[in-house]
RNA sequence: GCGCCCGUAGCUCAGCUGGAUAGAGCACUAGACUACGAAUCUAGGGGUCGGGAGUUCGAAUCUUCCCGGGCGCGCCA
C-alpha cells in the first residue's frame, strides 16, 4: 500500500476514461505520470505532472489538457480540492479521511508496515565487512559492516530474499606474514626474548592471546622447526584466531552474515583455473604487456607479457592481469572465480559493499561478471567513504598500544552499538563521515539518535500515562485501529500522517537505489514533526495527546502516536536497532 | 596523463532520480517550562546551487567545456 501510487491511479484511470470517451488521443503513454510531495502546503498535498509530460503527445497546451483532467479529477470525492498551478501542475489536497484512515492500516500492520514487493521474492546475495583476517576490526570496517547489514534489511523489507555473506581473504601473502608474526609472538610465549617485532611483520598485540592459544593446544612442538613444516599450520590457525575475533567484533556490533566463504577454500578446490579456463573458451583470455600508468611514477617497472583478461570489451579502460610473475594467481582472478562461484549458488543478482579505496576495482569486476555469467548477472557495488573518528572535534587520539588503532570494539565499549550504528547512516555512503565519539553521546538534538529515540520515548510515555489517565479506554493495537478517526484534522496532525504514509514509498526508494542511509534521514524528520506537535501542546492543552475531558480525541490521537512509534520500531529495525520505551 | 566521485547558507550536509519562491541542523538573534518528559519547540536574518554554454514548457539535478578538491591507476589485498 503505497498512497502515491493510489492516487496517481486514480490520475490515471480519470486520464483512460478520457481516453475512451474519445477527448484524448489513444496513444498515449502513461508511463511518466505520477504524483510528488509539495513543498508548500498552499498547493496541496500533492502534485501530478500529468498535464506536463502529456501534453506534446496529446498535442494540447498543458494548461488545456491540465483543465480537461481537473474537471474530471473534481468530481471523485477524494479531494478536498484540485487546480491547476504554475506551468500545469495539478494540486490535489486530499480530504482529510483520505488520511485518516491510514491509521488503523498502520496500527494493524506493525512492524510490517512499509514492507513492499519491489523485490518480488528475487534472491539478492550481499556482501559485506569482508575484512582481511589479519586482525581486529576498526572503525572503518564498521561503516561497511553497518550499511551492508542494513541494506540486507532494507532489501528485504522490500520483498528481496537476501543472502549476507562475508567473503574471508585467507589466500593472499598477508596470511604467510601472519602466520610468521604469530610464530615470533609464540616464540616470546615460550620465554624467547623478543626486543623489537621485525618490520614486515604485524606488531599487534592481539597476536600474543593468538601465540598463547597455540602454546596451550600444541606445547612447544613448532618452535623450533623450519618454516616450510610449521607454515601451513600455522596459517590455518591464525586465520580461525582472527575470524573468531572478527565474528565476535561483529557479534558486538550486532551484524549477521549466513554465508562465509573462503578464498583459499576456493583456490584449493582449483576454481580459479577452473574460471580461467572458461574465459579462455570464451576467448577473452591473452598472454600481452601492459603499457606503465602514465603520471605515475614505478621505480621497478618491468616489461613483462601476463596472462591478461579482455576486460575493455566489457567497458574496463585496459586488460588486467589475472596471473602473478611468480605464477600465482592474482587476486583478481580469485575474485572472479568467488563470483562465478556466487553466480552458480543462484544469485543473478549481487551487491558488494566495498571500501572507497577499492574503487578503482569496479570496473573490472563488473566487466569479469557480465562475461563470466554471459551477461546473465549483475553486479553492483556499493562504496562507502572513510570514517574520521573524533573527539570533540579534534582527531581522537589513537590508542596507546603500539601498533594499533582504535579498533571496533573500543568504540564500540565506549558508545554502544546503536549510536555507532545509526551514525553510520548518517551521511551518503561515498561520502567521508565524521563519527564524534563525544557527540554521540550527548543527549540533545545534535545527536540524531538520541533526538529519534527521544521521540518513540515519549510515545511510550503517552501511551503508559493515557492508561493511567482512562483505565477503562482500550489501548491496545487492534483497539486503537477501531477508532474513527475524524477528529485528526490540526495541520501538525495531518502532517505526521502525510509523513505516515509516505513511508512505503521511502522503503522503496533507498531499496531501489541501495541507499539505507536515507532511512535515517527519514527518521530524523519524523521525529522532528512529532515534536514539534507534541510542544504545540505545553502552549495548548487541546493539543495535547492526552484531553482529559475527552476521551475520543485521546483515542484517536494515542492510536495517532502508536502509529509514530510503530514507524519509528520499523525503521530502526532496518537499521538494527531497537528502539527504547524510556530514557531516563 | 587517464578513469571515477565531489563542489549547495559562515560550518556540517539534505534535495524525493527534470518540477513551482533551493531546504534542514549547528552557530547567531529573539521568544515559549507551576513539565501529557522544555533532553524539546517557535520565529528571524543568511544563497549568482564552483563558472560558462547547451538540451526544453522547466535544470542544483541531464550534456559539454573550464576552475577547484578527493581517490584510484601491472605482478597488494
Amino acid at each position: 500500500m503505497n498512497y502515491f501510487k493510489v492516487v496517481s491511479e486514480i490520475v490515471c484511470s480519470e486520464i483512460r476514461n478520457l481516453i475512451e470517451e474519445g477527448k484524448l488521443v489513444s496513444d498515449l503513454n502513461l508511463g511518466q505520470v505520477g504524483v510528488e510531495t509539495t513543498k508548500d502546503p498552499v498547493h496541496g498535498d500533492l502534485a501530478s505532472n500529468a498535464a506536463m509530460v502529456l501534453a506534446k503527445p496529446a498535442k494540447k497546451s498543458p494548461k488545456e489538457l491540465g483543465e480537461i483532467i481537473v474537471d474530471r479529477l473534481l468530481k471523485r470525492s477524494e479531494f478536498e480540492f484540485v487546480s491547476l498551478a504554475g506551468p500545469g501542475f495539478i494540486n490535489l489536497k486530499m480530504v482529510p479521511k483520505f488520511w485518516t484512515r491510514l491509521l488503523p492500516r498502520v496500527l494493524e500492520s506493525g512492524l510490517k508496515y512499509g514492507d513492499c514487493d519491489l523485490g518480488r521474492g528475487k534472491t539478492v546475495n550481499v556482501e559485506y565487512v569482508s575484512a582481511n583476517p589479519t586482525g581486529p576490526m576498526h572503525i572503518g570496517h564498521a561503516r561497511g559492516a553497518v550499511i551492508g547489514d542494513a541494506l540486507g534489511n532494507l532489501l528485504s523489507k522490500a520483498g528481496y530474499e537476501v543472502s549476507r555473506e562475508y567473503y574471508i581473504n585467507d589466500a593472499g601473502v598477508q596470511i604467510d606474514v601472519l602466520a610468521r608474526s604469530v610464530h615470533l609472538r609464540y616464540r616470546q610465549a615460550l620465554g624467547e626474548k623478543i626486543d623489537k617485532i621485525p618490520d614486515g611483520l604485524y606488531p599487534g598485540e592481539y597476536l600474543k592471546q593468538t601465540a598463547k592459544d597455540l602454546v596451550e593446544r600444541d606445547g612447544n612442538k613448532w618452535c623450533k622447526l623450519k618454516e616450510e613444516i610449521w607454515l601451513p599450520e600455522l596459517r590455518n590457525f591464525a586465520i580461525e584466531s582472527m575470524m573468531s575475533l572478527i565474528r565476535d567484533d561483529l557479534t558486538a556490533l550486532g551484524v549477521v552474515h549466513d554465508v562465509f566463504t573462503s578464498e583459499s577454500t576456493l583456490v584449493f578446490n582449483g576454481s580459479n583455473s577452473e574460471v580461467v579456463n572458461e574465459l579462455k573458451s570464451l576467448d577473452l583470455v591473452y598472454i600481452g604487456t601492459l603499457k606503465p600508468p602514465k603520471g605515475k611514477i614505478l621505480e621497478d617497472w618491468e616489461k613483462r607479457p601476463q596472462l591478461l583478461f579482455r576486460s575493455t570489451k566489457f567497458g574496463d579502460d585496459v586488460d588486467r592481469p589475472l596471473q602473478k610473475a611468480d605464477g600465482d594467481w592474482t587476486y583478481f582472478a580469485s575474485d572472479i572465480a568467488y563470483h562465478l562461484n556466487k553466480f552458480e549458488r543462484g544469485f543473478n543478482s549481487m551487491i558488494n559493499v566495498w571500501g572507497a579505496d577499492h574503487k578503482g576495482y569496479v570496473k573490472r569486476m563488473k566487466a569479469a561478471v557480465k562475461a563470466i555469467t554471459r551477461d546473465k548477472g549483475t553486479l553492483n557495488v556499493q562504496l562507502c567513504n572513510l570514517v574520521n573518528l573524533l573527539e570533540d572535534g579534534r582527531p581522537a587520539k589513537m590508542s596507546k598500544r603500539a601498533g594499533s588503532f582504535v579498533t571496533l570494539r573500543e568504540v564500540v565499549d565506549e558508545v554502544g552499538k546503536d549510536a555507532v550504528r545509526f551514525i553510520m547512516l548518517t551521511r551518503n555512503s561515498d561520502a567521508p563521515l565524521d563519527f564524534d565519539l563525544r557527540k554521540v553521546l550527548e543527549q540533545s538534538k545534535d545527536n540524531p539518535l538520541f533526538y529519534v529515540q527521544y521521540a518513540h520515548a515519549r510515545v511510550c510515555s503517552v501511551i503508559r500515562n493515557a492508561r493511567v489517565s482512562f483505565p477503562s479506554l482500550l489501548l491496545d493495537d487492534s483497539s486503537l485501529a477501531k477508532a474513527d478517526m475524524n477528529g485528526l484534522s490540526d495541520p501538525g496532525e495531518l502532517k505526521m500522517i502525510r509523513e505516515l504514509a509516505s513511508w512505503p514509498e521511502v522503503v522503496e526508494r533507498a531499496a531501489m537505489s541501495k541507499e539505507p542511509h536515507k532511512i535515517a534521514f527519514y527518521l530524523s524528520d519524523l521525529a522532528a514533526s512529532f515534536h514539534a506537535f507534541w510542544n504545540r501542546g505545553n502552549s495548548e492543552e487541546s493539543l495535547r495527546f492526552i484531553v482529559l475531558d475527552n476521551p475520543q480525541q485521546t483515542i484517536e490521537r494515542v492510536a495517532l502516536a502508536r502509529a509514530v512509534g510503530i514507524v519509528i520500531g520499523s525503521g530502526l529495525a532496518v537499521i538494527g536497532i531497537e528502539p527504547l520505551e524510556e530514557m531516563r
